[in-house]
DNA sequence: CAGCATCCAGCACGATACTG
DNA sequence: CAGTATCGTGCTGGATGCTG
């Protein structure tokens, strides 16, 4: 591992840095643009493909997510009204950094797991 | 992008996934197992090291790395008591993936703040 | 030194109801 | 269809003070 990037996470930048990390790596964001992954998406369909959310915090997250530039919004003008959402060329460069992560938590799930109950045991 | 993990973080599965997912990504977690990348460290040279962590939060954050074996904690029977944490292996392996997402957040940084400044005057 | 206990503010999040 | 508005709650996390 390079230290260069062992620096730059730790030490003093991290506080600007941790701000974009905790809006990244919160509850649904890893999840949504996971989800995008795939091409455009509507509000419903994306409501139906991530399981469990609200549509409250569905509409939040994404708006954060345009905000920071990760996805635009584009609104048709129809009735029924559609609107789409889809990754920016920033956003989809988050896919391979998130996919890492998440495949790290699905490779060490079982030993997390089995660490837990271990340690319930314990005390 | 293979599609194989793209499955895995979004579906279903992503239920058990995103407890993991979230207790990893938390506000603290990832720099402080970053932090460890250097090698063994004790509870002070930690508050020390991870800018702006209180005292509670590194207590806390410590414990759930433990309880799910990404640390060790080994206890010296001495005056002043020393407490010293390391990664294990699990916690090692984490660290590859953590610096792939701090590296993007590195890099999109700058494109972020810009794309919220725009917006902000949109709005 | 390395913590635990306590108190408290803020907001993350869900549930529900309403709208252009 | 794609949201907004409002309410309520549990958890996050900081501040402070005390212990072995």
């Amino acid at each position: 591992m390079d230290y260069e990037h062992t620096c730059m996470i730790r030490g003093d930048g991290g506080r600007a840095l941790r701000a974009i990390l905790d809006q990244i790596c919160n509850k649904w964001t890893l999840l949504i643009v996971a989800t995008l992954d795939q091409g455009t998406l509507r509000f419903t369909e994306l409501h139906h493909q991530v399981p469990g959310i609200s549509q409250r915090m569905l509409t939040l997250t994404l708006r954060n997510l345009e905000r920071d530039g990760l996805i635009t919004r584009t609104v048709h003008a129809e009735v029924p009204p559609r609107v789409e959402y889809a990754l920016t060329p920033t956003g989809k460069s988050l896919i391979a950094p998130a996919l890492a992560l998440a495949g790290w938590a699905i490779t060490h799930a079982p030993g997390i797991e089995a660490s837990r109950e271990a340690y319930a045991i314990r005390h």
